[in-house]
DNA sequence: TATGAATGAGGCTTCATTCAT
DNA sequence: GATGAATGAAGCCTCATTCAT
């Protein structure tokens, strides 16, 4: 009786299965994992909740596929390499500015990953959010070095000054995102950012009085 | 009616009250508020389940008593003030460290509220970690105004700055704790905080070419 | 989405649904709503506790389910109009008889409405044994009026007539059941009825003297 | 230390009884026996929960105790003997308005026979509202047979009469106090007894045309 | 694929009652 | 008399998951 419906049996079902996996990600980042049942994700993706189970082997393996599939595609930091040649104002902004995307395009797993923490330290050697903080931080504090070998700015730490840029970024989107909410006191990142990059240049320059 | 508190009897009855507290705090923390069944309170406090009702009026009386209790006696930078006088180098140094401080013995209110903040969104008003947050900043801010006007640091939004400073130590620690967990790769705090008042004192200080 | 409803699998949904109910209300009628628990509706139909809840929403969606479902069918006094032509004698009798019908078939809701008023008044617009009760009386009231009217009867309240002779055959019906059990006192309803007709019909009769 | 507070200890006390009392059948008829807990009762009547447990043995010893003290100073229709020799109009009014204050006077106590009936069933042999309404019942129907047996009114069971009137006023004011609460349709019992009343003399006389 | 009935375990909470103080 | 801490059982409900259809 059906005509026509499946123009790709596997593109339906792809399609559902994104879906789910979305809608899990938001209610998830919204509510928190235990608060989120699994009759919510399905009702709020227009489903029957067997049929969740014929996508993922349960609620833990959704956890686990969004945060791979939301991660992966897409590391922070991972074009750093090619600002090594910018002048070191250029290169910061565009780290800044690389951050600050990713912070605003993945809100949801971001906040997932840090409020829900515990729930990925049973793999304890993929522990995915730790891995692509310490990678980024790795690459960072590369490209820091890589300065301070030129002499461009002074000698400490690289990781550590990586990790105090970040921070400040990421404290500063998550607590406007978590805590704050729509308040009006928001201050918009760009204008944040803009004053990190100026004191953290300030901060770490070579400045022979 | 009796004013007598410290009988043997309610001695013992407010002993109990802090523990619950107390552990309620722990669990609420390393498992998240969820995840933890108020079962699992009562057993670690090696009291049954009912008992608890007759301290608290549920879980959630549980978790705002926790925030209320812990946090208020205390809010960070109360005595900020009086560090108007000291050198700049100091009064930072101070600053950083009383932050830092607060975080390791609040460390576990600290992540709860973090990773739970939805849990509060319901009393608008009183939103305590919103407040403190807020709060904390504001005085921040003014130290840092004093200066400029001083002119004893570059002129820019002294409330900006002051989440600058403040998120990258709380990001810093709260990685550490969350993420990282008991790794090799662990740094002392203070190694951090070290380099973290050194770039930003030169970041912000008024530097005639 | 399909619409056939009577495959064998929603078929037994549906005689689940309805024993659930049918168990439900002589339980709350028998021990009452609030000694009546979950768990003994489960046992008695078979069933598991958490079933129940796939088909309500809880005890108290049970409880308002059984009265919308139990007393829409057939409002009391519903076919009353077509006796108007009767002779007042049989019009009476049939009324009686009617009420004595409908307080038999619905023995266990009329009892369980009485005992449990209180539960209803949250909605307080759609009380329905409040609605049931008053439109009864209307309708028994409309009818008596029509007699006065055509000089059958005396003048008198019409309503209140009504609720004289309803009264009076809804107490001794419920205290035949709630207070006096099975005892040996008991006397059958009809007979009561007909003593209750025959001094009504006296009571209103226009008599002159 | 406490001067002069027992002028007479088991005053105090009694006090404190009869109060426990009231705020119990208060509670039970308000909201319900299952409904109405031990702290309610202690929280209303201003008393710690154990101290309950002094005056009674438990929450079924309460309403054991409520229902004997409650209804044993004055049963109905007690004295209702003296009338036989007042003219029948008089004395059916007297029977009337006697029941029509008992009702109003031991408001609580009836709505809670009715509505927990099931409570008492265990002492079957005593089971208070039985005996008195049987009592009642027995009463009136003996006055009826006298005025019978002088040819006063017609020859018809005696007690079914008394039932009939009885539980026409019953039910009018338990329908007013249990189902339409304070509505606006609401009618003055007495105006609803004098039509009772003359209904029912009307239709019990001996009336040869 | 897809449904939704069914389960069993566990969660939060209330309560009548006891008892040391 | 009086308190209120403590208990254990039970109550209502939610949930992740399975499975016949």
């Amino acid at each position: 009786m059906a005509i026509q419906r499946e123009t790709s049996r596997s593109g339906k079902a792809e399609r559902r299965r994104k879906e789910l996996l979305q809608v899990s990600l938001r209610l998830f980042s919204e509510n928190g994992y235990d608060a989120t049942s699994i009759r919510d994700i399905a009702r709020e993706a227009g489903v029957t909740e067997g049929l969740l189970y014929h996508y993922f082997k349960g609620k833990k393996d959704l956890l686990k596929t969004i945060v791979q599939e939301s991660v992966c595609d897409g590391v922070v930091f991972e074009q750093l390499d090619q600002i090594d040649l910018l002048p070191m104002e250029e290169a910061v902004c565009r780290i800044g500015t690389h951050l600050l995307e990713n912070l605003k395009n993945k809100k949801e797993i971001f906040k997932l990953m840090l409020s829900e923490a515990r729930l990925f330290e049973e793999d304890n050697d993929h522990f995915i959010p730790k891995l692509i903080y310490q990678n980024s931080m790795l690459r960072f504090g590369a490209f820091l070095k890589k300065r301070m070998e030129r002499g461009e700015i002074r000698e400490m730490d690289p990781v550590l000054l990586a990790r105090q840029f970040s921070g400040s970024l990421v404290a500063f989107f998550l607590f406007q995102e978590i805590l704050l909410g729509k308040t009006v006191t928001d201050v918009p990142a760009e204008h944040f950012l803009k004053c990190l990059i100026d004191v953290f240049l300030h901060g770490i320059r070579k400045c022979e009085q």
